[in-house]
DNA sequence: AATGAATGAGTCTTCATTCAT
DNA sequence: AATGAATGAAGACTCATTCAT
């Protein structure tokens, strides 16, 4: 099967362009989202600080919603692919360690770029759009889920979709909140404190 | 002693008026949320609503957004009062009896108007302002805090401020996502196995 | 002609309430109108600094405008009483003598509240209702007018009209211009120069 | 050597889009300024008349006041205009011919229409922005003490600021108020006798 | 495919003024 | 005569989006 030289490079490059322009306007949607916060961050904005024009920016993105979903969900998918390494690790692990692997990786996930993460927790209307962004919460139910289930034996889990929901929440909103508000947890003797104690707090509830 | 009608009436009279005013506002502002979500919520729209000029509105508040905060913290206070009854009233409670009291109160405070909680938690930015809320928050953290102090020994902590950040924390957003994302969980015979879930993981996690 | 002694004393208690308020609005208008610029000083601004209702205000002044003008008619007033002081003492004077005392004057008169002053000129807009303002420079003219043409042998005019235009236009606009905008012309041995450049310009200009 | 239509017209096409539109805007708020007065002239009512969107309005001037600033400063200009032609032919005249063009001059300069002289002079307000006329007027300084200054010899000046001063601030003064506030003074045998005896005030004033 | 000038609906907010009490 | 709550017209300005070039 011959290739066509001329025409594919052609095309390779035109996509890397997209590929260039698209990435040039995530970060500078990231970049303005941190500095002048949702409101304040318009599309001319953004274009501009990505040395676009905005009718390019409107090529790629039909909307400022969806512009600055693709960001919350960039920022997801690095937390999320974290996470799948974790799973993946612990999935033979026992509860214990496994669980504290995850709060570990909870804590760092919030941690990545995490004035971003704080405006798009504090600051992004949850306006429909987000659907990636769920899917990846979803995803991790799901993990939790398939780990508990494998596990069962070791546990005393009555009802699994409740169990799920509980670690995936608990471990969620308790790094989230320690990141975000009280970044007195994440330093000295109190940070591994606050590891053990969630780890605690989840290991006690699952086990028999 | 004669009484001064002419004068107090007046007075009173032109404090109602205000009260009047005022609470219409914060009602229109509410339901109006609730209709249109938080950008859609025009001032003067709301001024309209509650029967008042849109100078009257900026009379009483100088901004959308201190508009917006009234609502939210007249909100959390409607929680907050419920709280302050139950922990008076567990107070002397053994560890089990009282988590499972707070447990069931934190899901009526959030079943308290929800479709409005939504909205204050998902598209109100949190921008400032919500000092009053915040303020709240604090100290159902103390409250908590003095409870788990009074009953030290009948329970195995470290850290008494993060195990109050724990408690806080994980009851409020596991109710919280329960009640807004979940509702599933909030009927028939879950409802009873989230209680009784939620219950065990806090007392488990706090017990020698 | 039996006095009511009874009534007469309430009246002039009135009439003195009513000069203590127009009083206090006029002074709180200035001190506004210096404190935040024209545009910033709103009529309930003004009336609250007073002590006094919004009510009240429009009481003795039928409109934000007449407020102004009778500020500016107040400031215009103390300087045209300075004027008037020198008219009469320099009359007989010869012209050498007489300019110098009216230029000095009109420094005088514009260093007085100066910050009042360059708000009036700079910010007011002039849209009618200065008549008062207006008669008082009438009034200056005249007076120029008049004494020139009682000294009229000692000087070269061919036309009153015009020689007392230049006149009072020359040295309130210098004196003016000296004041608000040229400071460094007002200290030091240049206040002296000053002085006596402009009271050579218009001693040569009207003399033979 | 070949052109390239293709982008050169585009742009110069774009860029003449601009001109054309910001043109417009500066006549329609002169026309506006004129007819409504500065405080009546809103920024939608001069985007109407210039037949231009409000959003345009903006993008090329900052605010209501950046677009008056602009008028204030193309009338100036015009005026500035004129008297650089008059000061570069009078360099080598004596005083007395110097004088009398500069006099002639500045009557006609302030005749340019002088309606939108007035409400730029009377109307308005003096805040900042106006860096531009300013920097005119001080270039009006330089040169009347560049020609002082290689004047001397015939000249009897003690102190050249003070000269300058004087010099700018009288012919200015006196034809602006001529032309605002005493039309007679334009018209007829006064007309000449004002330009003669503005003249001798000044000439008299500088000669030894 | 890119550009960026143009759009205009819609927002928040101010403030002079009125009038019931 | 005083009060001050209420009014609402009007204004400056923003910004997501379109579309001719």
């Amino acid at each position: 099967m011959p290739k066509r030289p001329q025409t594919r490079p052609r095309k390779i490059a035109s996509q890397e362009r997209s590929r260039v322009t698209v990435d040039a306007l995530l970060e500078a949607t990231a970049r303005i989202l941190v500095k002048e916060g949702y409101d304040r961050a318009s599309t001319n904005k953004i274009a501009a600080t990505a040395g676009v024009s905005i009718g390019s920016l409107y090529q790629y993105f039909p909307s400022k919603e969806a512009l600055v979903a693709a960001v919350a969900e960039r920022h997801a998918e690095q937390g999320m692919a974290l996470a799948r390494e974790t799973f993946a690790r612990v999935a033979d692990s026992p509860v214990e360690t496994a669980i504290r692997e995850l709060v570990t990786l909870s804590v760092q996930a919030h941690s990545i770029d995490p004035e971003l993460h704080r405006v798009l927790a504090e600051q992004v209307p949850r306006t429909g759009r987000l659907e990636n962004v769920e899917a990846l919460t979803r995803e991790a139910h799901r993990r939790v889920r398939s780990y508990l289930e494998a596990h069962r034996d070791e546990l005393d889990i009555e009802d699994l979709d409740i169990a799920a929901f509980i670690c995936v929440t608990t471990v969620e909103s308790l790094t989230h909140d320690a990141v975000l508000d009280h970044p007195e947890l994440l330093t000295g003797r109190k940070a591994q404190q606050l590891v053990d104690d969630v780890t605690r707090l989840v290991v006690r509830y699952l086990r028999k």
